[in-house]
DNA sequence: CCACATCTGTAGTGAACACTACATTTCTGG
DNA sequence: CCAGAAATGTAGTGTTCACTACAGATGTGG
């Protein structure tokens, strides 16, 4: 028995396409008909490859967080926790900016609210922007231990800190703030998380 | 002439219930027969009164400016940028997460990503929120003339900043977090304004 | 080269959407 | 009390939406 026609699109090129359009629509904004004519493809072929449209959805986050994983784990790979904060959020300030993707993060731009019928498309978005701080957290955790943070800081705030930071920071790039405004926003951002850290001596 | 037969519902009260629908929903998820029962009236008094869906939430964001901007006149008018930045942001925390309202904050839920036809919604939204950053803008601008805020210290990018922690919390109160959680965020954010005030001698 | 499995393009499907035509009701000014 | 003005409830309008039936195309295993 054979094995069938193969697919003639490229999945993950499709998938880069498709999230630009979620990226710069949202989920409720974008179509079908704009995801499958930035796609390349017809209809069918998404719903074969994807399921549905909040298949597609899923299958478009986990590629933005795996390419921003990769990213993470350079910030986090910063000597102290101040370094981290100000990798990460500078970082965000120019990659929010870059006119290489839509502005913002797809992770809030994908949908704050969402109507009757999509309420999960929320908290799907919520749970991966939990993962990039539970990373950050364990990084105040370790730089705590190491007498990087003061005894007294508090390695979860701070990491709520920085990720409610970075959530406004992809709010302000969609609607138009320039990256010196973000950068500016990141520089004193930083300053929060340097008065938590221990003295040099 | 007559002047026609009086309206049957109250303006005001029948907004309020249409602020609470786009709150919760964002403007593309919220739909006109959620609307016009939540509103307790029928689609031809709704377009009669408001316009259309578009008008009816501009009439939704004056409803939520006027009430927002009489509480930021109380927060500009703490005595130092450092309360300023702590009455805003701790009272965002219970704000956000006020069980008589929807989580979060209307000006973000409303909507970040429009689909086609709604694009200047996220920029409506931006303008409302400008207002509140200009607003704090001043403030820390007659902070610095005082003395308050150091003479390296940036009156603008500060209230940017603040602003962005703002928006952070909203989302994050929106996505379930509650009000603790959103208080140690406040609470760690204020530090950086902090580091920007001169020190008492 | 044939049976079968899978993909592809065309062309729709029913449902939900924002919005409205229209007849009726309820008011005011004269 | 009557004429005109404006609001209301019923019942739609056309459009757009996510999604799919179907027939033909294109591959693989025997």
């Amino acid at each position: 028995m054979g094995m069938g026609r193969p697919r003639e699109f490229d999945a993950e090129v499709a998938l880069d396409q498709a999230m630009e359009v979620f990226w710069r629509h949202g989920y409720e904004g974008a179509t079908i008909a704009q995801l499958t004519e930035a796609m390349g493809i017809n209809p069918p072929s998404l719903y074969a490859c994807f399921g549905n449209k909040e298949g597609l959805l899923k299958a478009a986050l986990d590629r933005y967080s795996k390419l921003r994983g990769a990213w993470m784990d350079v910030v986090v790979a910063a000597p102290t926790a101040r370094d981290v904060a100000e990798r990460m959020l500078i970082g965000i300030a120019e990659k929010q900016t870059d006119p290489a993707n839509p502005p913002g993060c797809l992770l809030v731009q994908g949908g704050i609210a969402c109507g009757t019928g999509s309420e999960n498309v929320p908290f799907e978005l919520a749970a991966r922007r939990a993962q990039n701080e539970d990373q950050l957290r364990d990084r105040f955790v370790r730089a705590k231990a190491d007498g990087d943070l003061k005894p007294t800081s508090d390695p979860a705030a701070l990491a709520r800190y920085v990720s409610a930071v970075s959530v406004g920071m992809g709010v302000m790039a969609s609607s138009g703030s320039d990256r010196e405004a973000l950068r500016q926003v990141a520089t004193v951002a930083v300053q929060a998380v340097e008065a938590q850290s221990a003295d040099r001596t």
